[in-house]
This record gives C-alpha cells, sequence and structure tokens, in this order.
DNA sequence: TTTGATAGAACTAAAATGGTTACATCGAAA
DNA sequence: TTTCGATGTAACCATTTTAGTTCTATCAAA
C-alpha cells in the first residue's frame, strides 16, 4: 500500500526543532533541512503548509521561523491535518457506484462507510491525545548528552 | 493525501457478497464485478488476494467462490491486511536518515515512531472489532426488501 | 471437445510523491 | 542604495501506486 507520505513525519520533526531552538535565526529552511537530510525546497514546501494552518511564523528576508502557537496545543492530529489533508479528509477510498440494482451493492456503502469513519476516527483520537510539547519533553534528556 | 485504495472497499464488498450468496455459483467474477461496477481483472485481482490469505475458495473451471472461514471470523482487520498491506505493515512513512549531527534528528525517530505505531494499533483494533457476519447482519433488513 | 469460467501477464493513463533547478522577492546591514 | 542571505514558488522530472484494459492460457464439467 501506499503509505501516509513522509512530510508528517518531516512536519513533526521541523516543529520538535522549532520548538526547542531558542532563537529563531536556527531555524532556517537550510538548518531545518539539514537536520532533516532533505532538500530546502521541501522543507519550504512544507513549512508553507504549517504556515497557512496558523502553527509558525516564518521571517521573510532575515530568515528562521518560530512557533505561532504553544507546544501543548499543537497535537499530532493538528499537524496530519495540515500537511497530509486527504481529499475531504478520507483516510480511505470508497470504490465509486456500487450496482444500484444489487442488494447488497445498493446497502454495503453505508454500512462499511460508518466502520471506516470509525477507524479514522480512533486513529485521529490517538494521534489528538499527543502534543509537540509531550515530544519536547521526551527529547529533552537527550538534549544534555549534546 | 493519497487515500487507503479501494481495494479494501471493494475486497469487504465481495466478502460480503459471498457471505450472503446460498450458492457459489452466483459469486462468479463477472457477477461480482457487477454488483462492484468495475472490470472482472479487479475483482480477480482481488480475489486472488483473499484466496492467498486463506479467505476463500476460487472454483476454478467451474466458476463461482465461497468462504473458507465462518463470517464472523473473519474481521476488517483480517481483510484490510490481506489487500492492503503496505510495506512492513507501516501505515506511516518515516524520512530517511535524520542528520546524527543533530540532537533532534538524532532522537525523533524514535519517540516519533513510537506515536506512529500507537495510532497505527489504534486504527487497527478499531477495525479488528467489526466481523463480515456483523456487516451481513446490517444487510438482512435491507436483502428482505429485495 | 466445447464451453464458461479462473489465472495472470502486459500495457496504459492518471495521480501522488520526493527531489531538483531556477528565479523573484524580501529585509537587514554594509 | 546596493548587497547578501533568506524565503516563496513555479516548473520540471523520475519513481511508484493505482485502476483499468486487452489478451492468452488453463481449468473442469457437461
Amino acid at each position: 500500500m501506499k503509505q501516509i507520505s513522509s512530510r508528517f513525519s518531516i512536519a513533526v520533526h521541523v516543529l520538535s526543532l522549532i520548538a526547542v531552538s531558542p532563537d529563531p535565526e536556527q531555524c532556517t529552511g537550510d538548518i531545518l533541512a539539514g537536520s532533516v537530510n532533505t532538500n530546502p525546497v521541501i522543507i519550504r514546501r512544507i513549512s508553507a503548509m504549517l504556515k497557512k494552518a496558523g502553527l509558525i511564523e516564518v521571517r521573510a528576508g532575515i530568515g528562521g521561523a518560530k512557533l505561532k502557537v504553544p507546544p501543548e496545543e499543537i497535537t499530532l492530529l493538528t499537524v496530519f491535518r495540515a500537511v497530509d489533508s486527504a481529499s475531504e479528509g478520507e483516510l480511505f477510498h470508497f470504490h465509486e457506484n456500487p450496482n444500484p440494482a444489487c442488494p447488497v451493492g445498493r446497502n454495503i456503502e453505508s454500512i462499511l462507510r460508518a466502520e471506516m469513519r470509525a477507524a479514522q476516527e480512533a486513529f485521529e483520537a490517538r494521534l489528538a491525545s499527543v502534543t509537540i510539547r509531550q515530544l519536547m519533553d521526551g527529547l529533552k534528556p537527550h538534549l544534555l548528552e549534546a
């Protein structure tokens, strides 16, 4: 299967980096790209999505970025929706136009859709239970090593 | 985002159809394709996966299919894994090689991976709580209408 | 042996993804 | 006011996944 794109893990990585950095100037696209180990344009594309979602503020010209929302208010679901929102926000793709002449084809859709929605909600609820702050706290002991 | 492929919804549709059909001969690829409203080859590809997973038995030559496992033992997770198993079974794709020279880059991976796994487990647990039998029961009142 | 079915290879088009180059623009500082 | 490092973004490319189609081989019962 096609996996959820790495934009999500990159976005969380980037937000964590911004969150733990004392100065915005330590969060230029090039520095972030260096930590993530990808091309700066990839970072700029993702930071554009985070900016559009109101999560960060990027300083044009001078460079650097900082959080616009406290890290305890940013959940993994917030991030997921900012960078990986599927069409209509639906994780599952339902096959088009089941045959209405078939009693199963006519009725399976609403029943199955409800179950798919429930699975997606369980998934999203778990993502919503974790904040960037919590990730930072998990990161802190490691940061002291450096 | 790229959604979970419609193979899953088609597979559930097909299994439900086989489950409610009294005779296997009413479950030929063409009939199933007609109810799903797609090409018979798509059905054959998916039924090959269901067969490989041991869920159904397809009668070569004579045609038709039937369940090899009672419908109350087939969960939506069983079906999902049979037709949509991601690489290594991972729903999320983690970005490759974060920079080990960066304290965040070095440590974010294991922390974030644990959260992604937890979200996937919540998702799978919900799928595992629903069986084909339950879908059949939801379908039955509608079948009487026909 | 005919017939209606499954099995599956080969090909196509469309879309998502990750990556790259190139260029316009911004804004502080020389 | 020019310079310089940064962001913003368009354009393009290769790869992969998906869904669909055509075609051929094979199967098994009548």
